[in-house]
DNA sequence: GAGATTAACTTGGTCGGCCAAGGAATGCGC
DNA sequence: GCGCATTCCTTGGCCGACCAAGTTAATCTC
């Protein structure tokens, strides 16, 4: 799509055919592949999400929503794990689509609920659907023992990146158990 | 960071010990594994290069500039797959900041030439370290037999959604197998 | 060589993310 | 009860990323 009839002139030349990482990413092949592919998943996601009305991101959002009901904006912030300002943009945005209503809370005067609208229910099953497809492509030509390898993997390299993200590791490598 | 005492109240309940997956991502937790894995390891690069002076996105622009020396923009642009505007945009932030300079081509009166300047070059080093430690610490815990087994899957599943993101499925193939 | 096409950016807009700072309500200590 | 810290949310600013549209220059066509 960017890349097109591919007579780029000399910038990409191949010289000889050793290597095609940059020199600085030499000692992190895998994390650059790993940010490749976070790239072309979340545009994979993005793409057949448009089709559904909802942004990138917003699924995640959504997807809590639809299983947990009416919460507190709180607690959806923790459930997501974003920052607040984020999901307050977001929120607002999900809601003038009428994908979301906010009402204040009666008990707290500061908090807000979040619930899903009726009308977003029905995306449930296409976003389910959506997203069983996006897993399929990326998916393709493993076999099951690969997928649960690959998922096991992931699933160590989450830990990894979650306790030197969060300031106190102990929390982090709960939480990060917790997903397991 | 986010989620601290986690004395959250009752969002969080787990119900019995099922599921911890949303309903709607059920039919793909690989996928929901990528988009954390993907977000933590963007977080966790950008913290280290903030020190750097550069901000996420920006590193692999640079890296293209210190291997390739001075580049046509629309080079650069397809040596980074991205949008040529955020490029663009991108380039001017990285221009302000000193770390790039550009100046008209000779050459071509429509087209810019880009080069990493003296002073970034310096940064070469320092983000060739940064990555290799995020790299080790990414892949922490993993022995060189899965290390290699979680590339491998990477690139297929890279190759998988190279394919239908692009619009020509033969184009996308060959990129594909190209970064392998 | 004039006219249409294509290539190479740029600008403006929108979203998802983050950080920093602020305002409002609650809760705690005393 | 009073004051201070916490919690909850919002705003503004910034950056990466996308799309759509526009401008300028090169190129192709006749």
């Amino acid at each position: 799509m960017k890349a097109e009839t591919g007579t780029a002139g000399a910038a990409q030349a191949d010289p000889a055919c050793s290597e095609r990482l940059p020199l600085a990413a030499q000692d992190g092949p895998v994390s650059m592949t790993i940010s490749r592919v976070a790239r072309l998943h979340r545009i994979a996601a993005g793409k057949v999400l448009k089709g559904l009305g909802l942004y990138p991101g917003q699924e995640f959002v959504m997807m809590h929503l639809w299983d947990a009901g009416p919460v507190r904006q709180s607690d959806l912030i923790k459930a997501v794990d974003l920052d607040p300002s984020t999901v307050t943009k977001m929120l607002q945005r999900l809601e003038q689509a009428g994908h979301v209503r906010r009402r204040p809370d009666p008990d707290d005067r500061r908090a807000v609920l979040v619930e899903a609208t009726d009308a977003s229910c029905g995306l449930l099953t296409e976003v389910r659907r959506s997203w069983g497809d996006l897993e399929d492509h990326t998916l393709a030509g493993l076999d099951p023992a690969e997928r649960a390898e690959l998922a096991r993997l992931l699933g160590r390299v989450e830990t990894n990146l979650c306790v030197e993200t969060a300031d106190c590791p102990e929390e982090a490598a709960r939480r990060a158990a917790l997903r397991r």
